[in-house]
DNA sequence: AGCACGCCGACT
DNA sequence: GTCGGCGTGCTC
C-alpha cells in the first residue's frame, strides 16, 4: 500500500509542540515525501503557514480523517542548517537502527526549558512616567496593564518573574511592548572566555608542520579555486603528542574563516585538554565558542544559536557539537580521533567519527582527523584509500622520544621478586628520583574485571571459539561474552601448573604503599577516584605536580591524557597488557593506545625520558610496539588479525541487545531472533554467535542478552537489522522485550 | 509561539 | 447591547 501519511514535527520553539503531527500527502508530492525532508504545511486555526520536517510516513492514520491536513510542498531540505541535520538524523536512523524521533532529538538543538534559566528582562522605557501611567491605565480599568507598570516601577524585571508577580500572563507585556511602553532585552549569557585569554599571533610553522598543512591542502584543491563542491576525502593526520597537531588544525580552520566558513572541532573532554581549548581562543578571539557538559538546556540552546546567526564561527565541544547547525560548515576537526567518548551510548549509538563523514558529504565540508594513536578502523580507511593518511613526524623542539625497556614480569616471579615493581623500574626510579626528575607510575585497570590470568606464566584463560578472554562469573563458571562458551573455573594453569592463577586485584592505594617503603624520602601523590573527588580535584593534583610540589605521581587512566609535564623524565607502566584481557574484539587496541600515551609522557622537556614496561606478555605485539611507539607495527598485526576473525573493520559486526525483566522470556526471545536469522541466511553468510550474555548481565534487574552478527559486507547486515525489525515488530511475543542494534 | 475564543466589566 | 482587555486552550 502506498505510504499516505507523514509524521511532521513543526519548526516552531515551543515545548508542547515538540512532538510529530500527521498530515495528508496529496498524490503528486508522494515520490518526494521521504524520511529527512522539509515541508511546508498549514498550521494552526488560521492555518498560517510554517516550515515542518519529516520524520517518517504510514499507511493510516487513528486521527478522525477530517482532522487532517494536507501537506503544502514538499522541498529538498538542503536550504537551510536545520534542514540539512535533519537529513543526517535521518541517516543515523537508518545506519544505527534507532527511531527517526530519537535521531532528530540528538542532531538538533534541544527546545528551550521552562523556567530555566533568566533569560529575558522587563523594564519601562519612561520611568519617570510611571506613575501617572498607571493611574490613567486605573482609570480606563486596564488592571493588568497597570499591575504591570506598578511592579515595574521599581526597576526591570524578569519576565517570568514579572508575570507571577503582577498576576498577568505574557500576552498582557507582549501586548504593552507592542505600544512600546515596556521594552523586552533579551540578556547575553553567551560566555565568552576571551577576556581571559589574551590574543595570539599566528604561530610559525615548523617545516614539516607547514608540508603537512600543504600535502592537505592540495588534496582538498583548496590552494587552486576551481574545484566547487566536489566530495572531498577526509583526512587522518597521524601526530606523536608533541608533534604540533593542534597547530595544523588551526591553519586549517583560518583557511575556513578565510573563506567565509566555519569550523567544528571536537575534542574528547573539555576539562582534559583545556589548553586545547584556550589555543583556539587565542588565534580566533570571540569567534570561537564552546560547549561542555555543564551548560545547562538553555545555555546550550543558545549557543547554537549564536552559530546559526553567525554570532561564532569556531564550536569547539565533545561530540554532541557535530550537531552545531553552522550556515556554511566548511572544515571538521575530530582530535584525538580514537577515544571512546566519540561513541554514544544513548540512542542512536552513533560513532562521531563516522557521523563527521557523513555530515561532511551533506554539508560539501571537509574532515581532518587527528591523533597520535588512531583507531584501527581510521587507518584502515587510509590503507583502503577512503582517507588521507599524512604524518607529522618530528616532535617539537627535535626531542627525541623516550628509551624503553620492557620487563617480563614472569622472569621478575622466578626469580623470587613477587613485588609489583620489577627490579628495573625500581633500579631507574632511584636514579631518576635521585637526578631531580619526577617519576609518574600508570596503573593500567582497564580489563580488571573478571579476566583471569597466570601469575607465573601470564596464561590468560580464553575462550577456544572467539579469541577472547573469559570473564569470571560469582557462580564461579568462566563465561565468553561473544558465544556464551562456558567452562569450570580453573584451580590451575594449564600452561604452567602454577597455583597462582585467579584475577588480578591491584588498587593505586596498594602500589602507593609499596612505592612508599620502597622509596620514604620521595613525596607521592596518587590520582585516582577516590584522591579527585570534589571541585577541580583532578586539576588540582596535576598542577601541583606540574608545579614539582611531589616527586612521583601514581594514577589510572586519567593521568595519561593530554596534560604536559617538563620535569617528567621516567614513566613506568604496571600491569601494561592487563587491557589485552578485555573480553573485546578491540583489546589489543586499546593496550596498544595506553601504552603509546603513557610512554609519550617521558622525556618531554629538555631531558631525554625514559619508560619501563611491567608486563606478563612482553611478546605481545600491542606491548612490543607500543613499547616502541610503532604504530606501523601494530596495526600490520591487529589488521591481520581482524581480518582473520573478520572482526570490523574488515568485517562488519551486528550486534543485537536484548533486555528484559524476565530472564526466561528474553531468552526465547533471542533464541527466536536467532532462529529467524538462520531462516532469512540459510546458506549461513550471515555469522552469527549466540545469544549470549552481556559483557554486564543484568542491570537494575533488567537481564541482557547480546547475539552477534558478522558479514564482510555491511550492507548485509543493515538488510538484516531491517528485517529482525519487522519480524520483532509482528510479534507480539517481544512486547517485554526491548531489542536495540549497534552497527560496529 | 501565536492565535481565536469566550468571559466579563464598562461605557455610548 | 457591544466594545475591548484578559486568560485559556489548542494546534495534525
Amino acid at each position: 500500500m502506498k505510504k499516505c501519511y507523514a509524521q511532521v514535527i513543526v519548526d516552531i520553539e515551543a515545548e508542547e509542540l515538540d512532538r510529530p503531527f500527521t498530515y495528508r500527502i496529496p498524490e503528486e508530492m508522494r515520490e518526494d515525501c521521504v524520511p529527512g525532508c522539509s515541508v511546508r504545511i498549514p498550521f494552526g486555526r488560521n492555518n498560517r503557514e510554517i516550515q515542518g520536517y519529516v520524520i517518517g510516513l504510514s499507511d493510516e492514520s487513528t486521527l478522525p480523517e477530517e482532522k487532517i491536513k494536507n501537506l503544502l510542498a514538499v522541498t529538498a531540505g538542503g536550504e537551510t542548517a536545520e534542514g540539512r541535520l535533519v537529513q543526517l538524523a535521518a541517516w543515523m536512523s537508518r545506519r544505527y537502527g534507532s527511531t527517526m524521533i530519537r535521531a532528530m532529538k540528538t542532531v538538533l538543538p534541544l527546545r528551550k526549558k521552562v523556567g530555566a534559566v533568566t533569560e529575558r528582562t522587563v523594564s519601562l522605557t519612561d520611568p519617570a512616567g510611571a506613575a501617572s501611567l498607571a493611574e490613567t491605565f486605573e482609570k480606563k480599568h486596564f488592571v493588568a496593564k497597570a499591575r504591570i507598570v506598578r511592579a515595574l516601577e521599581s526597576g526591570p524585571k524578569d519576565m517570568r518573574a514579572l508575570e507571577k508577580e503582577a498576576h498577568v500572563s505574557a500576552s498582557v507585556i507582549r501586548a504593552l511592548a507592542g505600544e512600546g511602553i515596556v521594552k523586552i532585552s533579551v540578556t547575553e549569557i553567551l560566555r565568552r572566555v576571551t577576556e581571559e585569554a589574551e590574543m595570539c599571533p599566528p604561530d610559525v610553522l615548523t617545516d614539516s608542520q607547514a608540508e603537512v598543512c600543504e600535502a592537505i591542502r592540495r588534496e582538498w584543491g583548496d590552494s587552486c579555486e576551481s574545484r566547487g563542491r566536489a566530495l572531498r576525502r577526509p583526512v587522518l593526520l597521524q601526530g606523536i603528542t608533541g608533534s604540533g597537531k593542534t597547530v595544523v588544525y588551526t591553519e586549517l580552520i583560518a583557511d575556513a574563516l578565510e573563506r567565509g566558513e566555519q569550523a567544528i572541532v571536537l575534542i574528547p573532554e573539555i576539562a582534559l585538554t583545556w589548553q586545547t581549548v584556550l589555543r583556539f581562543v587565542r588565534r580566533f578571539g570571540d569567534r570561537v565558542s564552546f560547549l561542555h557538559s555543564r551548560l545547562s538546556g538553555g545555555e546550550r540552546y543558545d549557543q547554537m544559536k549564536a552559530a546559526r546567526s553567525g554570532d561564532v564561527s569556531v564550536m569547539v565541544g565533545p561530540r554532541s557539537a557535530l550537531f552545531t547547525p553552522f550556515p556554511k560548515l566548511g572544515l571538521i576537526v575530530i582530535d584525538e580521533e580514537h577515544e571512546e567518548s566519540y561513541h554514544s551510548e544513548l540512542m542512536p549509538r552513533y560513532y562521531a567519527a563516522e557521523v563527521a563523514v557523513k555530515r561532511g558529504e551533506i554539508e560539501g565540508a571537509r574532515v581532518l582527523f587527528g591523533s597520535a594513536t588512531p583507531s584501527v578502523r581510521s587507518a584502515y580507511q587510509v590503507k583502503t584509500g577512503d582517507f588521507l593518511g599524512v604524518s607529522l613526524s618530528s616532535r617539537f623542539g627535535g626531542r627525541s622520544l623516550p628509551q624503553t625497556s620492557i620487563a617480563d614480569m614472569r622472569s621478575e616471579m622466578k626469580n623470587g621478586n613477587r613485588s609489583i615493581l620489577s627490579d628495573i623500574l625500581r633500579e631507574k626510579m632511584e636514579s631518576h628520583l635521585a637526578g631531580g626528575g619526577q617519576v609518574m607510575l600508570f596503573l593500567n585497570r582497564r580489563g580488571y574485571a573478571g579476566a583471569v590470568t597466570c601469575r607465573s606464566c601470564g596464561y590468560v584463560v580464553k575462550c577456544p571459539h572467539c579469541d577472547v578472554s573469559l570473564t569470571r562469573h560469582s557462580n564461579g563458571m568462566l563465561i565468553c561474552h561473544y558465544c556464551g562458551y562456558e567452562t569450570p573455573e580453573l584451580k590451575s594453569c594449564p600452561e604452567c601448573g602454577s597455583k597462582h592463577i585467579s584475577g588480578i586485584t591491584v588498587g593505586t592505594q596498594q602500589v602507593e604503599e609499596i612505592v612508599g617503603k620502597a622509596f620514604p624520602a620521595a613525596r607521592i601523590l596518587r590520582m585516582d577516584l577516590d584522591t579527585t573527588r570534589g571541585k577541580e580535584g583532578h586539576s588540582r593534583i596535576l598542577k601541583s605536580f606540574a608545579d614539582g610540589e611531589a616527586d612521583i605521581l601514581i594514577g589510572t587512566q586519567m593521568i595519561v591524557k593530554g596534560h604536559d609535564f617538563p620535569r617528567v623524565t621516567l614513566v613506568g607502566v604496571l600491569l601494561a597488557d592487563l587491557s589485552l584481557n578485555e573480553s573485546d574484539y578491540r583489546s589489543g587496541e586499546r593496550t596498544y593506545q595506553l601504552i603509546a600515551q603513557a610512554v609519550g609522557r617521558a622525556g618531554r622537556g629538555e631531558r631525554p625520558g625514559e619508560a619501563v614496561i611491567q608486563t606478563y606478555s612482553p611478546e605481545h605485539y600491542a606491548v612490543t610496539a607500543g613499547a616502541a611507539q610503532d604504530y606501523e607495527a601494530f596495526f600490520r598485526e591487529e589488521i591481520a588479525f581482524r581480518k582473520l576473525m573478520q572482526y570490523p573493520p574488515a568485517g562488519g559486526l551486528l550486534a543485537i541487545m536484548g533486555s528484559s525483566p524476565d530472564e526466561e522470556l528474553l531468552d526465547t526471545g533471542m533464541q527466536y531472533i536467532r532462529r529467524y536469522i538462520g531462516r532469512i541466511d540459510p546458506e549461513g553468510k550471515l555469522m552469527a554467535i549466540g545469544p549470549a550474555p552481556a559483557s554486564v548481565g543484568k542491570v537494575r534487574d533488567q537481564y541482557r542478552k547480546v547475539i552477534y552478527v558478522r558479514n564482510t559486507r555491511k550492507e548485509q547486515l543493515i538488510r538484516a537489522k531491517d528485517m529482525i525489525e519487522e519480524y520483532i515488530a509482528l510479534n507480539r511475543g517481544f512486547d517485554e522485550i526491548h531489542i536495540m542494534f549497534d552497527f560496529q
